[in-house]
DNA sequence: CTGGATATTGCAACTTTGTTGCAAATTGCT
DNA sequence: AGCAATTTGCAACAAAGTTGCAATATCCAG
């Protein structure tokens, strides 16, 4: 398994041009391994690039499965890194756990948990599961 | 167990005034048993409230515990009625699970339905689980 | 390593969503 | 009915997200 490959190759195998604000964005996904709002990029990105932007190159990557979204209890939009197995395909919400600290508010994807089957009334058919915990993280 | 309360009766237990917005927004409620996000309201209201006031009557009953607020994949709002319990403390994020329709986009509370256990790693404390799953609604 | 087709960016303008302060209207109570 | 306390609507604003288009950067063939 090819645990870290360059941003430039990952790029490129997602059929992407290479451009400074795509190197930045990912560069920062890869440094904070927790999940980042819009507007905490724009922050660490000292107003360097456009707002639109980066909300175009999180799109992208989003429709590219570089990342993905997570649902959070107050309904603002994070997103993170995918892992491998994500980004072939495309599709999205991938069926490990988000933990969001209440303490530091840092959101984890806890890739090592796989979210639990969950029994279903007659006639409903389930596709994705998100499981969103809130509580307190190790770090805190 | 007393089954359905009138709208009058729900207000002035969560002693709040009865007034004609909160009075039309709980029957809207109760109508429709799927949940509803904030422009819902707006439509089904025919702009007959300001749109400040639907925001302050939705904030008043998540306070009171009478509605919570529900997190969508696509990180929009929704709102539904909370089950009985609920209301007396005002904690929220009940422990059900909900489900978002992919095809007529209604999210039902199954109330039901109790949130699985969560095998978290070391270190994390749980609060609270979310479990929103997407798929065929059992109408569809 | 250069030129030009293609993709990406930045800007401006706009829409939608949500917030705040304050005066006017409504509600609850005596 | 009348008065204090809540609640509402308005106006103005802030934040979040979208769209069209011209300018710029990237990629690739030669």
């Amino acid at each position: 398994m090819m645990e870290t490959i360059s941003i430039d190759e990952l790029l490129r195998r997602n059929q992407l041009s290479i451009t400074d604000s795509r190197k930045k964005i990912l560069e920062l996904f890869q440094a904070n391994n927790g999940a980042m709002a819009h507007s905490d990029i724009e922050k660490k990105t000292d107003e360097k690039f456009d707002r639109v932007t980066i909300y175009r190159t999180l799109q992208t990557f989003v429709e590219k499965g570089i990342i993905h979204t997570i649902p959070t209890p107050d309904n603002s939009v994070l997103y993170a890194l995918c892992k491998d197995d994500c980004s072939s395909t495309g599709h999205h919400h991938d069926n490990h756990v988000h933990f969001v600290c209440d303490n530091c508010n840092v959101t984890y994807c806890l890739d090592s948990v796989v979210s639990p089957e969950v029994n279903l009334p007659g006639g409903f058919k389930p596709k994705v599961i998100d499981v969103v915990v809130t509580g307190i993280c190790k770090n805190c």
